[in-house]
DNA sequence: ATCCAGGACGCTG
DNA sequence: CAGCGTCATGGA
């Protein structure tokens, strides 16, 4: 079948594949291919209009965060020139509203590690471990992480991660509150997530920002630490501490605009 | 061969 | 709290 799903302005190539949020949809003849929810489904443009073969259209919307009105974040960062060009420059990125299960897996094998090649242990590691749901495999469940022997996860590919991957599964099935994280303040959450093996600042606000809708969270990697120095002004060496600032400058969507700052430095389209 | 990739950990000062 | 070496893996 083929639903509608919005009129919305939105690149799916972008904001699904090329701006690194998420590291699982594959695209094929002009199709996008990944789960939403429990549901493996097909998302493609088409007249104007994004059209799916999945009937839960509430739980897509949702997912590419169309509700959110994009046009305003120019305006919330319109004193810093740099920024509010990055944030108009792609008017079909959107920042995804993901599984939190799945952006930890995803970020902490991010960690010291390239787009490329994050794609491929994602994929495997859903392949070899994960549920299947038609042409899909979903994420690997903790319980099944807890119990895969760390040598299964070595011949992934996910090399000295297998520890974080393994810890990080056994402490949210021991009850660690993944799913009420969204409930919390930023801070809460914040500290909450760093204490997980494999977790530090930058993969928390990942964490945060694409999985928990903090809007606020401003994950720093050597891109947006290069960026922040021409278009936020801020001279910071500290990691840490130039995330804090660019969310004092930034405000409740600080994250939102971070994404617009790192693909424009990433592509080379702003000099940093 | 060396460097880099959406960094984090563990130890030292 | 800050600084620094180390940690797999593969492509440039």
């Amino acid at each position: 079948m083929k639903y509608f799903v919005g009129s919305e302005t939105i690149d799916l190539r972008l904001a699904l594949i090329d701006s690194a949020q998420c590291f699982s949809w594959t695209e094929a003849d002009g199709a996008f291919y990944g789960c939403v929810g429990d549901d493996a489904v097909r998302i493609w443009a088409e007249d104007g209009g994004v059209f799916s073969d999945s009937a839960n259209v509430a739980a897509l919307r949702r997912y590419l965060d169309l509700d959110r009105n994009y046009s305003a974040l120019a305006d919330e960062c319109a004193r810093f020139p740099l920024a509010a060009r990055a944030v108009k420059m792609y008017p079909g990125l959107r920042v995804l509203n993901q599984p939190p299960w799945d952006a930890l897996l995803s970020f902490i094998l991010s960690a010291n590690n390239n787009v490329a090649r994050i794609r491929v242990l994602v994929s495997k590691l859903c392949e070899s471990l994960g549920e299947r749901r038609g042409e899909i495999h979903a994420f690997p469940a903790p319980e099944i992480l807890v119990n895969c022997p760390s040598a299964r996860l070595r011949a992934i590919g996910v090399g000295y991660r297998d520890k974080y991957l393994i810890e990080t599964a056994r402490a949210v099935a021991g009850g660690f509150p993944l799913n009420e994280l969204r409930d919390m303040p930023y801070s809460d959450a914040h500290a909450l997530l760093v204490t997980l093996m494999g977790v530090g600042d930058k993969v928390a606000d990942c964490v945060q920002l694409f999985g928990c809708g903090h809007t606020e969270a401003f994950p720093v990697d050597v891109w947006i630490a290069r960026v922040c120095r021409a278009a936020l002004n801020l001279n910071i060496e500290n990691r840490r501490a130039l995330g804090r600032a660019a969310r004092e400058l930034l405000g409740k969507n600080a994250g939102l605009i971070q994404q617009f700052l790192f693909h424009a430095a990433r592509t080379g389209a702003v000099e940093v």
